[in-house]
RNA sequence: GGGGUCGUAGUUCAGUUGGUUAGAACGCUGCCCUGUCACGGCAGAGGCCGCGGGUUCGAGUCCCGUCGACCCCGCCA
C-alpha cells in the first residue's frame, strides 16, 4: 500500500551525496534501482536522473522487514544520516561511491510492476519494446543523457542568437497549404466546412514575412511537419532551428551558422575548426556522389573515361560514345581481398543500382582485371592514374555521369562501413555552395526548384533565368557534417519581379501563384529589404553530437518507420460525431 | 510502391538433415545469508516458436500469404 510523501522534503539528489556530505541528515526520493538482501543488511540502490545512492538498512528489524519488500522501480523516500563508507567497502565506479546513507525510514510512495526491461541495465532491448514503453526507456540513462544533452543544445544555441542580436518569434502551427514539397498534413477546419489548414512544413514564408515586417532577425525552435517516408533521419515531425537575416549575404549566414554550430559542440566538449570547408555542388556530385559527402574518408571518384575511349571492352567505349563516362575510385588495403569479398562488392554495387562493376587490382607479377578484354596494359594505365597501389582495389562502372556518381557515391559509403574505413571522433564539416536552381522534371515538363521556389540566383545568373534555366545557380548553401545534410538554406528573392519569373518557369500560373501566395506576393511589394537564413535540423545535429546514428534516440517520443507511435497507438479511428461535425466522410 | 534483415520464455539470444519432453543467460517468485554494489547459495514458476494456410507419418525448422520492427531506394520545395 502506497503512504504518502508527508513531511519528506528532498535534501539531496541521488547524484550529489559527497564525503564532504558525512554526518548531514539526508532525504533522498527516488526509484529503487536493485535490493541487495543479505539477511540482517539490505542494501537499496536509489535512483533518480542525476545518479544512484547506496542506502543501508541494518539492526532495525522493522526496517528491515520494510526493505525486504522492496522490489526494482518501486517508488520510496528515505530519510537518514550520511556515513563515510570503510575505505574497502567504496565503491569507486560511482561519484557517491565514498558514501552511504543509514535508512531511519523508508516511505513506499508507489510500488510498481516488474517492467519488461531492466532500467539500470545497459543491456540492448528491441526498438519497439522500448518505443512500446517508452517512459520506461526514457528512465534509462542512456536516453536520458541525450535528452539532457538536448537540453543543453538547445540552450546553448538560444543564449548564442540571442547574443547576436536574433528575435525568437513564433510562427503558426495551424496555416495554409502550399503544395509544391513534401506533402502536407491537413487540419479540418470546422468553421469553415471543406476548408483546411496545412501544418507547416517549415515557417518559410512567416519568416520571410518578418524580414518584411522589420524584425530584422530572426529565430525560431520550430517543428516542423512533412508527410514522407520515414528513415534514420527523417520523422513525420521534426525540429529545425530556424533563422532569417535582413541584409544577409552568404558570407554572414556562413559566419552567424558556424558560430551556432560551435555553440554547440561546446556542449560536448569539442572545439571545431572555422571557416569551414566549402565544396561547389558540381565537385561533391562528381567526386563523392553525393550533396552531402562524408569528408572522414577519401574513396574520391575518378573519371578515367579517357583511357576507354577506343577500349577494345565494348561496354565502356560505347557508354562513352553515347555521352557518358567511366568513373571508380580506389579502395585501400583491399587489393588482398578473397573472391567472395570481391563478389560481395560487386554484389553491393548491384544494390545500388549498377548494371555491372567491373574492378582490377595489381597482382605479383602484373595486373588483375575482372573484363579481360580491357587488356593489362589499359589496366596498369588506370591503376597508375588513380595512384593504386600494390595492396589497393579498384572498381570502375560506366554510364551517365551523375548516375554514374550517383551510384558508386553509395557504394563509397556501403564500402566505407563494411570494411571499417570511417575514423570515429572526427567531425568533418562543410558547406556545399553553388547548387542549380532548378531541376527538369520530365513527367511534368517543367522546371522544379531544387531548393524552394524562393531562392534568389546568383546574380551573374541573373540574365540567363529565361533564356537557360538550367544553367542557372541558386544562392544556396547546405551545412553537412560527417555526410548528414545538418541545415540548408539561401539568400532569399525579395523583389516581385524576380520572384514572378521563377513561378511562371515552375509553371504556375499568375493566377495559381496569387491564389496561393497571393499573400506573400503581395506583402514583397510593400518595402523587403534584401533577406537570407537558413534551417538546421535540430533532431540530427544532437544525434551527431550525442553520437547516435538515428535521431529517434534523441526524440523523447518518436514513430515507427510506420508512422506510428506504439506507446500511444497514434494515429487511430475517430469518434463519427467529430468527424459529423468536420463534415468528414471516410471511404473505408 | 520496391529491395533487404529480423520476429522462439518478461528481456537478449541458441535451437543440428524436418524427428521423442524447445534450451541458456539475465529477470521474476520463495527460502537462507551482517559489507553487498553484475552480491552469493538452494528451490521454483514461466513458451499460441508473430499470425494464417500448405507440404509431410511428423514443422520452431521447408513452402505460400499476412502482420510488425529496423535499414536502404523511390519520396523528403
Amino acid at each position: 500500500m502506497a503512504e504518502q510523501l508527508g513531511s519528506l522534503a528532498r535534501t539531496h539528489t541521488c547524484g550529489a551525496l559527497r564525503a564532504s556530505d558525512v554526518d548531514a541528515r539526508a532525504v533522498l526520493l527516488g526509484w529503487v534501482q536493485k535490493v541487495r538482501d543479505l539477511g540482517q543488511i539490505v542494501f537499496l540502490d536509489m535512483r533518480d536522473r542525476h545518479g544512484i545512492t547506496q542506502v543501508i538498512v541494518q539492526d532495525d528489524a522493522d526496517l528491515l522487514e520494510k526493505a525486504k519488500r522492496l522490489r526494482s522501480e518501486f517508488v520510496v523516500g528515505i530519510e537518514g544520516v550520511v556515513e563515510r563508507r570503510d575505505p574497502e567497502t567504496v565503491n569507486t565506479k560511482l561519484p557517491t561511491g565514498e558514501v552511504e546513507v543509514r535508512a531511519a525510514t523508508i516511505r513506499v510512495l508507489n510500488e510498481a510492476k516488474t517492467p519488461p526491461f531492466i532500467i539500470g541495465d545497459e543491456q540492448a532491448v528491441s526498438e519497439e519494446t522500448r518505443l512500446k514503453y517508452r517512459y520506461l526507456d526514457l528512465r534509462r540513462p542512456a536516453l536520458q543523457q541525450n535528452i539532457v544533452l538536448r537540453h543543453r543544445i538547445t540552450m546553448a544555441l538560444r543564449k548564442y542568437f540571442d547574443e547576436q542580436g536574433f528575435l525568437d518569434v513564433e510562427t503558426p502551427i495551424l496555416t495554409k497549404s502550399t503544395p509544391e514539397g513534401a506533402r502536407d498534413f491537413l487540419v479540418p477546419s470546422r468553421v469553415h466546412p471543406g476548408e483546411f489548414y496545412a501544418l507547416p512544413q517549415s515557417p518559410q514564408l512567416f519568416k520571410q514575412i518578418l524580414m518584411i515586417a522589420g524584425m530584422d532577425r530572426y529565430v525560431q525552435i520550430a517543428r516542423c511537419f512533412r508527410d514522407e517516408a520515414l528513415r534514420a533521419d527523417r520523422q513525420l515531425e521534426f525540429t529545425q532551428v530556424d533563422i532569417e537575416m535582413s541584409y544577409a549575404t552568404p558570407e554572414l549566414v556562413f559566419e552567424i551558422v558556424e558560430g551556432a554550430l560551435a555553440a554547440a559542440f561546446t556542449e560536448i566538449g569539442v572545439t571545431i575548426s572555422r571557416p569551414f570547408r566549402r565544396m561547389g555542388y558540381a565537385e561533391a556530385m562528381a567526386v563523392y556522389g553525393s550533396d552531402k559527402p562524408d569528408l572522414r574518408f577519401d574513396l574520391k571518384i575518378q573519371d578515367v573515361g579517357a583511357h576507354f575511349a577506343e577500349s577494345p571492352f565494348g561496354i565502356f567505349r560505347e557508354a562513352i560514345e553515347h555521352g557518358g563516362t567511366v568513373r571508380g575510385f580506389v579502395i585501400p588495403g583491399a587489393g588482398g581481398a578473397s573472391r567472395r569479398e570481391v563478389d560481395e562488392i560487386v554484389e553491393l554495387a548491384k544494390q545500388a543500382g549498377a548494371a555491372g562493376l567491373i574492378w582490377a587490382r595489381r597482382t605479383a607479377d602484373g595486373v588483375q582485371v575482372s573484363a579481360k578484354a580491357i587488356g593489362e596494359p589499359t589496366t596498369a594505365a588506370v591503376l597508375d592514374a588513380m595512384g593504386a597501389g600494390a595492396g589497393d582495389l579498384v572498381v570502375l562502372a560506366c554510364g551517365a555521369a551523375d548516375a554514374t556518381s550517383k551510384m558508386l557515391g553509395q557504394l563509397r559509403l556501403t564500402v566505407a562501413k563494411k570494411r571499417d574505413l570511417i575514423p570515429a571522433d572526427r567531425w568533418e564539416l562543410l558547406w556545399v555552395t553553388e547548387f542549380p536552381l532548378f531541376e527538369w522534371n520530365a513527367d511534368q515538363q517543367r522546371w522544379d526548384s531544387l531548393h524552394h521556389p524562393f531562392t534568389s540566383p546568383r546574380e551573374e545568373d541573373l540574365p540567363r533565368l529565361a533564356s537557360d534555366p538550367g544553367s542557372v545557380r541558386a544562392r544556396a548553401y547546405d551545412v553537412v557534417l560527417n555526410g548528414w545534410e545538418l541545415g540548408g538554406g539561401s539568400i532569399r528573392i525579395h523583389d516581385r519581379e524576380t520572384q514572378a519569373t521563377v513561378f511562371r518557369l515552375l509553371g504556375l500560373s499568375d493566377e495559381q501563384a496569387k491564389l496561393r501566395f497571393g499573400f506573400f506576393l503581395e506583402a514583397l511589394e510593400y518595402g523587403t529589404p534584401p533577406h537570407g537564413g537558413l534551417a538546421l535540423g535540430l533532431d540530427r545535429i544532437v544525434a551527431m553530437l550525442a553520437g547516435e546514428s538515428s535521431i529517434r534516440e534523441v526524440i523523447p517520443f518518436p514513430k515507427t518507420t510506420q508512422a506510428v507511435d506504439l506507446m500511444s497507438d497514434a494515429p487511430s479511428t475517430v469518434d463519427v460525431a467529430q468527424l459529423r461535425e468536420l463534415r468528414i466522410r471516410t471511404e473505408a
